[in-house]
DNA sequence: TTGAAAATGAAAGTCGATTTCATTTAGGCG
DNA sequence: CGCCTAAATGAAATCGACTTTCATTTTCAA
């Protein structure tokens, strides 16, 4: 990794070992406050913006990329082989991912006769988790019938 | 309109018919500050807070929805009959629209092997437009050759 | 070893979205 | 028609995530 960084013009430093390999460990779709906890845990000393400007040199050097869900928060999701969209729980935020080979398919050639020139596709299905269904099922077996 | 809105319990100013008027004079995908100097131009004295609460009425009784596509701008789309993607300019943020009836169809079918209740798909292309892709030619050949 | 370039941490700044609060207005009711 | 209460308004303050600034420290190639 310090090779790889070097020769993109970047320096290693203790900092920086720490917070990448932190990202790594965290699963997909880190926000920098997760990964700011998670590094503060290892040490105390590192500051919000050395995190964030490492997840974003993350990005810069092509291994992980932004996703916004539109609910504010700025995720940094690891650059995998596959593409793939998400499932994004509105109830509890989380995030699962399924497979979009064949969507992106389609997607290239509308953008092709669009004359369209695709960078990222971005596909998301927003709704209710199966636990949060079953959540607001209890709640309403349970709770007085308000509104 | 008076009368739509006032089965949902709120009231009728002119400044919000002259917010309303305005924003569906406007085409899709209107942002606050769009709408707000629109609705200036007819109205010196109407406030800032005063179009974006009525931004969130309207889309509070159905008839838009918030659209996010992370350039930390939320624009309001009317809710038409058909669903939509959208392709979104990385250059000059123009959006436009392409019909997604059968992507919207797999991605029903998606959710449902995964016991997940979709409220809202997002189908996106983010990439350059016909426009912005000659532009950079055009900068490619013109301009000095750095970096 | 040394010096320039890069990185760091704390704090301040940015900017769109949202809330607060005092005041005004809509519209149902007698 | 006037009255009254809930809703709406406008200005300003606040929020919160993101981003930058700046003084200092560190990396690493020569």
């Amino acid at each position: 990794m310090k090779e790889f960084l070097r020769t993109k013009g970047f320096k290693m430093t203790p900092q920086r070992e720490l917070i990448f390999r932190s990202f790594f460990e965290l699963g997909e779709h880190v926000s920098v406050d997760e990964l700011y906890d998670k590094v503060r845990d290892l040490d105390q000393s590192i500051g919000y913006s050395t995190v964030w400007r490492n997840l974003k040199l993350i990005c810069k050097v092509g291994l992980a990329e932004e996703v916004n869900l539109g609910d504010g928060i700025t995720r940094y999701d690891r650059v995998t082989k596959v593409p793939h969209g998400h499932l994004f729980c509105l109830s509890c935020k989380k995030l699962e991912e399924f497979p979009v080979e064949q969507l992106v398919g389609i997607l290239a050639q509308t953008a092709g006769d669009r004359d369209f020139s695709p960078e990222h596709f971005k596909i998301e299905i927003h709704g209710l988790c199966n636990d949060c269904q079953n959540k607001a099922i209890d709640e309403n077996n349970n709770g007085a019938d308000d509104e």
